[in-house]
RNA sequence: GCCCCCGUAGCCCAACCGGCAGAGGCAGGCGACUUAAAAUCGCUUCAGUCAGGGUUCGAAUCCCUGCGGGGGCACCA
């Protein structure tokens, strides 16, 4: 009884770890996924997953994004490409530091000790990569090339130093994130309350591209989830409208202000500006003292205020009168200038025109603070010309509103959006919007009072960080306040040794304690001179790693044009929805401005790109503290990779999340021995000759054959898993229940399952190969050509519907005609008992499928 | 407030250009094998497509309205 599985192989049962461990050492040694052969002469095919964050181990939705990538990698090779699949580690960032932090460690051991835990994880769980190419953004060899491409963009003008507003903590005397600010206005952390400052930081004038990167996203239409181009469209947040300049008693500038509705010009009956902006500040230092007064007030109120608060937009309108006047430059009226925090510093000019009367939150403010309200848009009289009335007098004639206007925004607070006539608007009265703003452009720009304008919601990228573990800034400071940028022969700027340095943040960077690394002479004279000591947005590193994947080990040049030429852009990104705003704008922007400085010839980086859903556990994301939590690694040893990896595929299409409660694993496993049975159970030769094969199971094999290929191409990942099933499934019932096991066709489905299967489920298809008499890799197996004849049905089922209901099927050939389909239709017991006595007043045939008949009109 | 996506068996999901609502799985039921159970194998129940209206010979599919769920943006002038 004890050893009987030890010689009896037809015992032998599906034994996933025992296959694991077989194969996983055979591919490290045959390395099928190499991609670096100059002289390989397919066709070539750049599918990317979104590299990983190396913190801890791997995790549920690593093992989800990485089977679907795999899918689309295997894929393509396996119809004649040559495919690179490249991986690498996004290994700088907080977590790291945080980390070191806790535990008074290195961030450099703890991040590279990860991600050797995660690269074993990874190569067991057998994704098709090309290691060959593997990078780390923390290695001075990568970093190299991101401060290279600042410097780059610093050269275009594209990199520059501005003040900006920040969280401060005065306790702990950091910087913090939004995120860190808690909605009472205090600090998550010290519980101080937490104040704006103001701070030099480094930004990336991605504004200037914002034309390009909203209008070439049509480019993407059709490849890109439509969600995630609406998001970056909202993103960016395109305005048209104009700039309309506006005098300032006893100032000798105008003020601009930027406004989508030009043609309310006439409306416009205060000024607002941001409390927060330099034009306030100075507005208020030529007022009186009260006001002065008042204002310190109000911007310190504000100050304190957080962006949680402030962007609520049901909060009551604040704001103070600054005791100066606007000059309307079309009325020629006296308008107050007040602050208010609902005008944005860093949006538009910082300063609003308000139109109470068409724009609600000028009209909130205005009922609040009693100032004047003018209506000059007649919605009553829309463009249309149909005036409402509330109805008919004894004569039949209209009745038309009383006076006063139930729509008048002053008494009912509602502001009139919409669209309708220009009124007490001079030269505009009587035009629709559309003409208005026309008219009204073009009247200030003859005055030189303003011109069409549009405006972003998008801002410059702010790529300063004051932490230790990115990548330094190559910028010298002199003692004069100059900048020198660090001469490209001396990159890199290594990050000195954590050793020593104090890593707590503290506003400013642990860089600048490195004495030995940050006093430096100035490049330009020898004297005394300081390293910029903030580090790189880690989003930089990820912009371009893409490209440095064609010659990570190139130590000459960021990436080689000429590689790109062959490989980029991206055909196939695989990635996780959760950076579809920032990642790839990032990325995009970065692609353009090398595209602008003529290393690529391209300007889109990603040309398809594939969003996967979130591995969720009874509803809602998993985490520790709901108790919810899947660990991977408990998946894997209870189910096998080759389980979890499919159940992936199965559950459901790639971009709508998994509850992991809802899918079955162990149904994923008995679907992969079932597999293995059949290719276990197969007894010819692989000589065999397909033509003797049982026709009908040759039809299922040659079917799937035709249908997979389109079906991975839309990502119907679990379609094509579905159609496995019944290809097994049709396969067991011939072993078992009909031509038997020595059958061809039996051989030829068995083979076809195995090297499909090689899509999701690699180890197991890998012995179902060998079991079928063939050397590894199945994955090296080239996709079988469907037969088409085998493809053809000899009968097909035509419906008949009378008036819409089925009364009848036909059993007839595939290719009949018409009349003939139409005939027999009308000579058919079940349809004529249908019709009855009432007659037949139409018949439409789509032969061979279905004959639609109606007996009325 | 503005914009987008989705509602099909108990559950996860299929359904081509508008043409028989069901490919596959989970769960359930029955049976075979077994001393019994597990595993395996076979058979099998289950919806008329969220609701209402429209277009059409014909609608899950297209259009409109409503309900429900999800997402993005939001004091952005």
């Amino acid at each position: 009884m004890a050893h009987e599985h030890d010689t009896a192989s037809s015992d032998e049962v599906y034994d996933f770890a025992a296959i694991q461990r077989k194969w996983q050492p055979v591919w490290e040694e045959l390395r099928p996924f190499r991609s670096g052969d100059p002289a390989d002469k397919r066709p070539r095919k750049y599918i990317l997953d979104m590299f990983p964050y190396p913190s801890g181990d791997l995790h549920m939705g690593h093992a989800e994004a990485y089977a679907l990538g795999d899918v689309i990698a295997r894929y393509w090779r396996q119809q004649g490409f040559n495919v690179m699949h490249p991986i690498g580690w996004d290994s700088f960032g907080l977590p790291a530091e945080n980390a070191a932090i806790k535990r008074g460690i290195d961030p450099r051991g703890w991040t590279y000790d990860n991600i050797d835990q995660q690269k074993r994880s990874m190569k067991l769980y057998a994704a098709s990569f090309d290691w060959d190419r593997e990078l780390h953004t923390s290695d001075p060899e990568y970093y190299k090339w991101n401060q290279w491409l600042f410097l780059q963009m610093y050269k275009k003008g594209l990199a520059y130093r501005k003040d900006s507003w920040v969280n401060w903590d005065p306790v702990d005397q950091t910087v913090l994130a939004n995120e860190q600010v808690l909605p009472d206005g205090t600090s998550e952390r010290s519980g101080a309350v937490v104040v704006k400052k103001k701070l030099t930081q480094w930004y990336l004038r991605i504004t200037d591209y914002a034309d390009r990167l909203l209008d070439d996203l049509n480019q993407l239409e059709g490849r890109w989830p439509s969600k995630v181009l609406s998001m970056q469209r909202n993103w960016i947040g395109r305005s048209i409208g104009a700039d309309v300049e506006f005098e300032i008693e006893g100032r000798d500038e105008r003020v601009t202000v930027f406004t989508t509705r030009p043609d309310t010009l006439w409306g416009a009956t205060f000024m607002v500006v941001a409390p927060d902006s330099d034009l306030a500040a100075e507005l208020a230092a030529g007022s009186t003292d009260a006001v002065q007064e008042r204002f310190a007030d109000y911007l310190a109120e504000v100050q304190k205020s957080t962006e949680m608060e402030r962007q609520s937009t049901d909060r009551p309108k604040t704001g103070i009168d600054l005791g100066r006047v606007a000059i309307n430059p079309v009325t020629g009226e006296r308008m107050p200038v007040w602050a208010a925090d609902y005008v944005l510093a860093d949006y538009g000019h910082g300063a609003v025109m308000a139109v109470p009367a068409h724009d609600q939150r000028d009209l909130d403010f205005a009922r609040a603070f009693d100032l004047p309200i003018r209506v000059v848009v007649d919605v009553n009289a829309p463009v249309t010309g149909v005036i409402p009335v509330i109805g008919l007098d004894e004569n039949g004639d209209p009745i038309l509103p009383d006076e006063p206007d139930p729509l008048d925004p002053a008494r009912t607070g509602v502001a009139l959006a919409g669209e309708g006539r220009l009124m007490n608007s001079g030269p505009l009265d009587g035009l629709s919007k559309a003409n208005a703003i026309k008219k009204v452009v073009e009247l200030l720009e003859a005055d030189g009072r303003g011109r069409a304008a549009r405006n972003y919601r998008l801002r410059d990228w702010l790529i300063s960080r004051q932490r230790y573990w990115g990548t330094p800034i190559p910028i010298i400071h002199g003692a004069d306040g100059t900048e020198h940028p660090v001469p490209e022969d001396q990159l890199p700027v290594l990050l000195p040794d954590a050793a020593g340095l104090d890593l707590k943040p503290k506003g400013t960077s642990p860089l600048g304690a490195a004495d030995a690394w940050v006093n430096v002479p100035n490049p330009v004279d020898g004297s005394p001179a300081r390293r910029d000591a903030d580090t790189m947005d880690t989003f930089v590193d990820s912009s371009w790693y893409w490209l440095r994947f064609l010659n990570p080990n190139d130590d000459e040049k960021a990436f080689d044009p000429r590689e790109a030429e062959k490989w980029a852009p991206v055909d196939q990104y695989v990635g996780g929805v959760t950076h579809a705003i920032l990642h790839l704008l990032y990325a995009r922007f970065i692609t353009k401005v090398l595209f602008d400085l003529g290393y690529l010839s391209f300007t889109e980086p990603f040309t398809a790109l594939l969003n996967q859903g979130m591995v969720q556990m009874d509803g809602s994301a998993m985490s520790k503290s709901k108790g919810n939590l899947v660990r991977l690694s408990d998946q894997l040893e209870q189910h096998g990779v080759d389980a979890v990896r499919l159940t992936m595929a199965f559950a459901g299409p790639p971009e709508d999340d998994i509850d992991w409660a809802d899918v079955s694993p162990v149904g994923s496993a008995k679907f992969l021995a079932r597999a293995w049975r059949v290719a276990k159970d197969v007894t010819s030769s692989p000589d065999v000759q397909w033509k003797t094969g049982d026709p009908a199971l040759r039809r299922v094999t040659h079917r799937f054959l035709a249908d997979a290929p389109g079906l991975i191409e839309a990502f119907k990942f679990n379609v094509v898993v579905a159609r496995l099933m019944e290809l097994v499934n049709a396969t067991r019932k011939a072993i078992d229940s009909g031509p038997g096991p020595a059958d061809a066709a039996v051989r030829e489905a068995a083979e076809v399952t195995a090297m499909a299967l090689n899509l999701f489920a690699p180890y197991t298809a890998e012995d179902m190969w060998a079991r079928l008499g063939y050397p590894p890799s199945v994955a090296l197996a080239q996709w079988r050509k469907a037969d088409s004849t085998l493809l053809i049905e000899e009968t097909v089922v035509a419906v008949v519907q009378v008036d819409g209901k089925v009364r009848d099927r036909l059993e007839i050939s595939p290719t009949i005609a018409a009349d003939q389909l139409e005939d027999l239709a009308r000579a058919s017991a079940a349809v004529q008992r249908a019709v009855g006595d009432r007659g037949i007043v139409n018949v439409v045939v789509r032969a061979p499928r279905i004959v639609s008949i109606s007996t009325r009109g």
